[in-house]
RNA sequence: GUGGGCGUAGCUCAGUUGGUUAGAGCAUCGGGUUGUGGUCCCGAGGGUCGGGGGUUCGAAUCCCCUCGUCCACCCCA
């Protein structure tokens, strides 16, 4: 009967396969993080709900997976990492030398309909820069972000990294003589403007009180392409240029980082979230396929909303679904590495002299299995074929403790390696020599 | 949460207008063959056809409910 329960409906399991991708990402992205000079940091996966509801509101636990503990209380299965984040900061915020740099991957759960690259339970990479206000902040979290794509083997022929600056769509709007209570309305509209057909998004805009030139102004805007094609008269206010002078000084950051080509300029990006206030960006995949693969951005003022000292902040978020669907889809994803290094094998069964050799290899380091099911020589030629074991270790021919050792991987000439060695040798130069063969480190 | 498509073996799928004990390939397990082996041959296990209820002499097939999945909406930290 147990085996009818299905897994809880936008969770996954990780079998083998899976499980050695899901790690391999993970290590894709740490690596990023740790060439920058970041540092993992984790919390619990159990959060006060409060913790959530303070920040965006009580109707967000309907978002979320809560629960009452024996006591009461009310918990939280993490949502999002960055709540966490500025706990933690806040916390100790007196004594962390600025600028923070962590990074976190925390397993996330989301109450919502699950859909193709958005499950109720991910895992998601968290990068924060904490204490840096100039656009340098912006990038350096940028360039980690084309790292780790560039790490997984992407290239800019498959994705791009879109930046706006919310300072610079707020003065536009602005501009255009769109009352600031309305802000962000329009913004959360114009953030759905790549799922929407034109029409509907006008249509959208004029619900929410706009004039038709100040539509016609926000169309205008949206189709721009680049920064050069700020005309001269939406320069008008000091507000916009100073914004525009600022994604410059992101965007020649970006050029000295050498990743220009990576990057672009979309007026289009908005993102839901109300925290941001400058900069903000996503990785998108060029066909447009997928949802956005990272989001990102500056957030300088949620550390103090949070209740700790005010501290600028940027960063990203990336999950692991979306990015696992490109990477399937681009046969980016690897095939899983042999569990073991050594296979020993022998025709007549004879365990003590088989487990001599197991724990002589095992003990160099290598990792080794045999045949646990007693098969015939040639099964166990078969498993160790299957096991993707480099070497076989064939006792039995010769008299303990001689050993054939096959070494699988080709010679330069296309031989197979092969040689017969005595094994857990007393001789110092004979056990070098059998370590040279095994590939082990001379210790 | 709303609407729609799809659920047959571990995987990919057959299964005629409703008609005997529901099939194939791959995979798994076992046996045999083959000259350091991934070949070939033989065999086996595994499905209450996602689950439950109904219609019918008879349901994988038709109807209802439910669970899962995919798509669109809502939302998206």
């Amino acid at each position: 009967m147990w085996m009818k329960i299905q897994s809880a409906r936008g969770t996954r399991d990780f079998y083998p396969e899976d499980m050695a991708f899901r790690q391999w990402l993970v290590e894709r992205w740490r690596e990023a993080s740790r060439r920058a000079g970041f540092v993992e940091v984790d919390g619990p996966e159990l959060e006060s709900l409060e913790l959530y509801t303070d920040k965006s509101g009580p109707e967000i636990a309907e978002q979320l997976y809560w629960l009452e503990d024996k006591s009461g209380r009310k918990l939280a299965l993490r949502p999002e990492f960055t709540p966490t984040l500025a706990r933690m900061i806040a916390a100790r915020q007196a004594a962390l030398p600025e600028p923070i740099r962590w990074f976190n991957v925390s397993r996330c759960f989301r109450y919502e309909r699950a859909q193709k690259g958005r499950l109720r339970e991910f895992f998601q990479w968290n990068i924060d820069l904490v204490g840096v206000e100039g656009e340098i902040g912006d990038a350096e979290c940028i360039s980690i972000a084309v790292d780790a794509l560039k790490n997984v083997g992407l290239t800019p022929a498959d994705v791009q990294v879109k930046v706006n600056d919310r300072r610079l769509l707020g003065a536009l709007v602005r501009h255009l003589g769109i009352a600031e209570e309305r802000v962000p309305q329009v913004f959360a509209i114009l953030d759905k403007r790549a799922k929407v057909p034109p029409e509907a998004l006008a249509v959208m805009l004029a619900e929410a009180g706009l004039e038709s030139a100040q539509r016609e102004g926000l169309e205008r805007i949206l189709a721009w392409q680049g920064l050069g094609d700020i005309e001269a008269r939406e320069l008008a206010t000091s507000e916009i240029h100073a914004a525009v002078e600022a994604l410059n000084r992101l965007f020649a950051h970006l050029e000295h980082y050498g990743i220009a080509e990576w990057c672009r300029f979309d007026i289009g990006i908005v993102r839901g979230l109300a925290y941001y206030t400058g900069p903000v960006w996503e990785v998108h995949d060029l066909k447009g396929e997928f949802r956005a693969i990272f989001g990102g951005g500056r957030y300088d003022r949620l550390l103090g909303d949070m209740g700790g000292k005010a501290m600028p902040a940027c960063g990203f978020g990336c999950g692991d679904v979306v990015l696992g669907l490109l990477l399937e889809e681009r046969g980016l994803r690897p095939a899983a590495e042999p569990a073991a290094d050594c296979f020993v094998l022998r025709e007549k069964p004879d365990w003590p002299e088989m487990l001599k050799a197991v724990r002589f290899l095992r003990g160099m380091g290598l990792r080794t299995q045999f045949d646990l099911k007693e098969g015939r020589l040639k099964r166990q030629h078969e498993k160790a074929l299957e096991s993707g074991a480099r070497f076989k270790v064939i006792l039995g021919e010769a008299p303990w403790p001689r050993a054939r050792i096959i070494d699988s991987r080709a010679a330069a000439d296309g031989a197979m390696k092969e040689r017969v060695a005595d094994l857990a040798p007393d001789d110092p130069e004979a056990l070098k020599n059998l370590k040279v063969f095994l590939g082990v480190g001379a210790s």
